[in-house]
DNA sequence: TATTGTTATACTCTATAACTATA
DNA sequence: TATAGTTATAGAGTATAACAATA
C-alpha cells in the first residue's frame, strides 16, 4: 500500500487514551458524515436536521411538531424555526389539528415529497461513498450496534 | 420487559428512510455520548474537545498546535481559543519551539496530567454506562468499524 | 512561496427560561 | 395543572478570509 501523504491517519501522532474511547470515534465519524452530507446535498438547500424532519413527517402524516421533535431529539423551541423554514419552502403543509387546537398537523406537500426523494438519492450515494470499505453485513452490524446504544433510556 | 414510558423508542412514530441511514444513527448516538459526557464531567470544567487536546498533547510531548488540530480535525483558527483556555487553566504549557520559531511546543503541566487522569476515570464510567448493553467484543467491533470509516481519505 | 499562529466574523446546532393558548 | 407552540437568548462548535512572523 503506497504511503504518499505526509501526514495521513498514521502520521506518528498518537491519540493517547482517546484511541480506546468509543465516544471519540463516534464523534469523528459522525462529523465526517455531517461534512460529506453537506457536500452531497449542496444545491438542494437541505441539511441533516431538516431532512430528518421531512423523513419523519413523510412517514407519519398529520404528526405534530412536538412529536417530531421528541422522535428526533430536537427541543420544542428549536423545532419552530425548522418547521417555519420547511413551510416557507413549501415543502411542509401545516394546519391546526382537529383533535387538539394547540397543535399543528404536518404533512409533506408534493414539492416536499419530490425534495425528499431527490435527497434520498443523493444521500444513498453519500452513504455508499463513506461506507465503501465495509461489507453489507458490516454496515448492518454497525447500524444495529448504534441502535442498541441510542435506544438506551436517557435517564 | 416492562413498558412504562408513554412514548419510548417504540412510540409508533416511524423514522421513514432515516431508519436505514448509518449517518442518522451515528448522529443520534454521537449526540447521546456528547450529552452524557458533559454530564459526567460536570465540575471538572472539561469538554469533549479540550479533553481530546489534553490527550493528544499528553501522548505527544512538545507537539505543536497545528498538528494537534490536524490530528483531531480542528481548524487552526479554532485551536487558538482552545489552547488559550488550557494554558489559562494551567493545564498546558506553551513555549516557542526550538526547531521552528513560528510554532509553539505544547506539554501538559503536572496539573494538566492530574486533570487528564481524573477525566479518564470519569469518562471510563460514562462509556461503561452508555455501552452497558454491549459485550466487550461488540464494543471492539464498533470501534474498529468506526475507525475504518474515519480513516477514509477526506478527498 | 508556504506555513504557524492569530484575529475577526458568521452560521449552525443546541439549551434554557418564560410566555400564550389550549387541554 | 400540564401540554403545544412560541419568543428570546446564550453558548458551543465549526468555517472562511486575511494578516504578521518565520520557514
Amino acid at each position: 500500500m503506497a504511503r504518499l501523504s505526509q501526514e495521513g491517519p498514521d502520521s506518528g501522532v498518537e491519540l493517547g487514551v482517546l484511541k480506546d474511547f468509543a465516544g471519540y470515534h463516534l464523534r469523528r465519524t459522525s462529523a465526517a458524515f455531517a461534512a460529506d452530507f453537506a457536500r452531497a446535498l449542496v444545491g438542494t438547500g437541505m441539511r441533516q436536521v431538516p431532512f430528518a424532519v421531512l423523513s419523519v413527517v413523510a412517514a407519519n402524516p398529520d404528526i405534530n411538531q412536538g412529536l417530531v421533535g421528541r422522535t428526533l431529539g430536537i427541543q420544542r423551541a428549536n423545532m419552530v424555526a425548522i418547521i417555519n423554514e420547511l413551510v416557507g419552502l413549501n415543502l411542509v403543509e401545516r394546519e391546526v389539528s382537529r383533535e387538539d387546537r394547540r397543535a399543528f398537523a404536518l404533512r409533506l406537500s408534493n414539492t416536499g415529497t419530490e425534495m425528499l426523494n431527490k435527497c434520498i438519492g443523493l444521500i444513498c450515494l453519500h452513504e455508499e461513498r463513506l461506507l465503501s470499505d465495509l461489507a453489507d453485513d458490516e454496515i448492518d452490524m454497525l447500524i444495529h450496534l448504534l441502535m442498541r446504544i441510542e435506544t438506551r433510556e436517557q435517564s
